[in-house]
DNA sequence: AAATATTAGAGCAAATTTGCCTTATTTTAA
DNA sequence: TTAAAATAAGGCAAATTTGCTCTAATATTT
């Protein structure tokens, strides 16, 4: 069985905490030191580029002030 | 800055992932089929003793017809 | 109760992530 | 346009996850 990586969903995922980010005015350092996670993790995740885990997903929710279930709403608007 | 592992978290959504599992009367090793995880991975994810990834998710989720964001709720009857 | 099915759990190597640091590139503001 | 701020991007070691295999424990069925 081979590692799963799904690209298109790290991607959407990226693309759905960014927006949330910016709809609050937040720079990805901002959002790092809130949800104390590597700056440079944020811009990989944002990217899509990393298949990060759930206890960050936690984090970056909590961050933003939101649910976690919320940052996989991909067809939201704000 | 600490690796990021929230035991919370994770054993919130161990409990939601079994319990829409069983409620399609399910197995671990059907879903671990489905999903195309492996089956050790299935019961350490529902035991809540590992911060698995969200490509693991985004597998489960569509292994058991159902929406990734529906994972995350937590306090869903059904 | 016995057999069967299901789940828990341990251990290991390989793959991946993550934190950390540094340097480009791009965007925004002055 | 220049300076400053923000983001992208690359490399690396340490930590963690994941797939794999096996055995033990628990639940379910006959």
């Amino acid at each position: 069985m081979k590692y799963l990586r799904d690209i298109e969903g790290i991607k959407a995922l990226g693309k759905r905490i960014k927006q949330i980010r910016l709809n609050q005015n937040l720079s990805q350092e901002e959002l790092s030191y809130k949800a104390e996670i590597e700056y440079s993790q944020i811009s990989r995740i944002e990217r899509g580029i990393i298949n990060t885990s759930v206890s960050q997903i936690f984090a970056i929710a909590k961050a933003l002030n939101t649910e976690p279930h919320k940052l996989f709403l991909f067809n939201e608007i704000e």
